[in-house]
DNA sequence: ATCATTACTGGAAACGTTTCCAGCAACAAA
DNA sequence: TTTGTTGCTGGAAACGTTTCCAGTAATGAT
């Protein structure tokens, strides 16, 4: 069944019939019913290949997902997934390991599956221009911002949190708490990530307190996996380091430092306090449930779509879509 | 840059760089020698439209997630995905919610993509010959065998565990320690379920050992996720329902329920143990660790995709994969 | 020397769309 | 009556492959 056929039966030209399918205003009412009578009868949908082939572009979007461990982003995936499905996109998803390169698998699937557009969900956030350069498709930086160098770089559309900032309220609601001596659990794999920003979060909000920054609090783990947290934090505690407080920069890796704090004895919150941030779901079922702030990831899923969606239509600019996180105040905390 | 193009610059006919591309052996190795150095010097690809037009195919392979919130799937998901890529074909996943209907949506994108075969990642397990009489290419269910009726059906690929048998391992490790009031939590949502063939293994655990089934036991939640399980959970006990034990049909509804029991003022594994099928990661980090049986879910990935890469070339017949899990002790049971 | 076979090659049709272009009818303006 | 203009339509080229078919040259058998 093909567009052909739907022309004879419906005794208009296969242009015509194209024209029906693709919504052109030039065709008359009486044949657009006519020919929809028949599609609608034979339930004919068109051939994705051929529309494809001659549009030379297809209608697939690849999200690109580092690190799936994170729980956190299945519900920005679901979001995604669904939005760029209302919009009629395909989405093509690939996740890659802390080994592989997402430049690389980007460029290798934008031109294997022709893509209309790229979104990237976590990643490192110090793409060089020249790296992005190899990109001939529009993309999204979903969680973070590009920042190469020092600089916030505008040249690019993202859609995230700012890290900083609100690493800093978290970091301050336990200083608020009257927390002097705060760990942060952080991920020492890349060293301009979100990771990083947070760090850096972090360490200013100290310092505005004028409270000391002491690198031996700060617990570097490999990945944003409960395992990775769970056992540097065990190591640090080993090591005889102590502190009251922990600030953690995602729910997992919180989820992983309170198994390790249990186990060394330090109870939560009663000797140390956690806070973190993402907002995952089961943060909210566990004992001590978790203070975080948490990140509107359905809002995040969709704003990346839109935005891809007006890169991809020529319309609109680049655009750092900054989104605010809640607190979500759990039994984590407490005062001191 | 078409294989035209490269057919000018090597000197040869269009047909012969295609011959050449598909590794077809009647090209002479001279030629097949010149053709690759342009190919690689122009780092070429293939048009995939065009492929997927004349061939009548495409490279896409469907994957039809009910219930991404269970984040057991979520390890899933990506062990599919890799081998996907790894056998050369393309995942287009799609998410579907307790209201679609996953034949339907696998029918259309089936029409639309023009999918190689379909991957089922949980779902119903009862769906009628006539239903899926609609769907054109091979399928898999992943995570659960279709029985449509009373009897298990030998006409479709799977890879599941023995729901049934497992459940009553995980009931008996229950009665084994002692318990003879023990609760069962599971799906409502739909009869032949997983859910449905998980609960038949509790009442068999239970008759075989004598005990009485009490429907009143029964706690009974809308989906797979910790919030209906939390909140079904929560209503039970408040009913006044008393058990010593829980057997949870999956990890993410046994963390629904131990806070529930928790808020309730019931220690687990004190005054409740609990045990539950999946072995997702927070389960291992939560308090009390939550005693599972855990899954293969890499290998259920994996043999999914075998299965259907066999299907889809032709060779190799139906076959239920059965894999086994193993009993990851938590302490989230007693013996009473 | 002739014929059959083998090994390779090029030409061309086909896959199912979209889109450009030309054409036709109807109608309004001159 | 002629000349535009508008609204709609059909024909045909194009998109980039694969694959069938016919053809050539070289080799081997008779």
């Amino acid at each position: 069944m093909t567009i052909k056929d739907i022309a004879r039966i419906s005794g208009v030209a296969v242009s015509t019939v194209s024209r029906v399918i693709n919504n052109h205003p030039d065709v008359s009412a009486e044949s657009r019913e006519k020919v929809m009578a028949v599609i609608r009868e034979h339930n004919f949908i068109p051939n994705n290949s051929a529309r494809d082939l001659v549009r030379t572009k297809s209608d697939a979007v690849g999200l690109i997902v580092r690190g799936s461990q994170n729980t956190f982003f299945v519900d920005i995936i679901h979001s995604i997934e669904s939005a760029l499905d209302e919009a009629g996109y395909t989405m093509v998803m690939r996740q890659i390991g802390s080994n592989d390169d997402e430049i690389t698998c980007a460029a290798s699937m934008e031109r294997d599956k022709r893509l209309l557009g790229i979104i990237f969900l976590g990643g490192r956030s110090d793409y060089s221009p020249e790296e992005l350069a190899v990109l001939t498709v529009p993309y999204v930086f979903c969680t973070f911002t590009n920042s190469y160098g020092t600089l916030k770089n505008t040249n690019y559309s993202s859609v995230s949190i700012a890290d900083e900032e609100e690493a800093m309220k978290a970091v301050e609601e336990l200083i608020g708490r009257g927390h002097k001596d705060i760990a942060a659990l952080i991920s020492a794999s890349d060293d301009h990530s979100i990771s990083q920003l947070r760090y850096l979060g972090y360490v200013k909000a100290l310092k505005a307190h004028k409270l000391p920054v002491d690198d031996s609090r700060v617990i570097r783990c490999g990945s944003f996996n409960m395992k990775d947290a769970y056992e540097a934090t065990k190591k640090k505690l080993e090591e005889g380091v102590r502190f009251t407080a922990v600030f953690a920069i995602a729910d997992n890796m919180a989820i992983g430092a309170m198994r390790a704090l249990r186990e060394a004895g330090i109870d939560v919150p009663g000797d140390c306090s956690l806070i973190s941030i993402d907002g995952i779901e089961v943060s909210e079922y566990i004992d001590p449930m978790l203070s975080t702030l948490t990140q509107p990831m359905k809002e995040m899923g969709r704003k990346s779509v839109e935005q891809l969606a007006e890169l991809i239509g020529g319309t609109g600019k680049h655009s750092q879509i900054t989104v605010t996180t809640s607190l979500r105040e759990g039994a984590s905390m407490r005062n001191i």
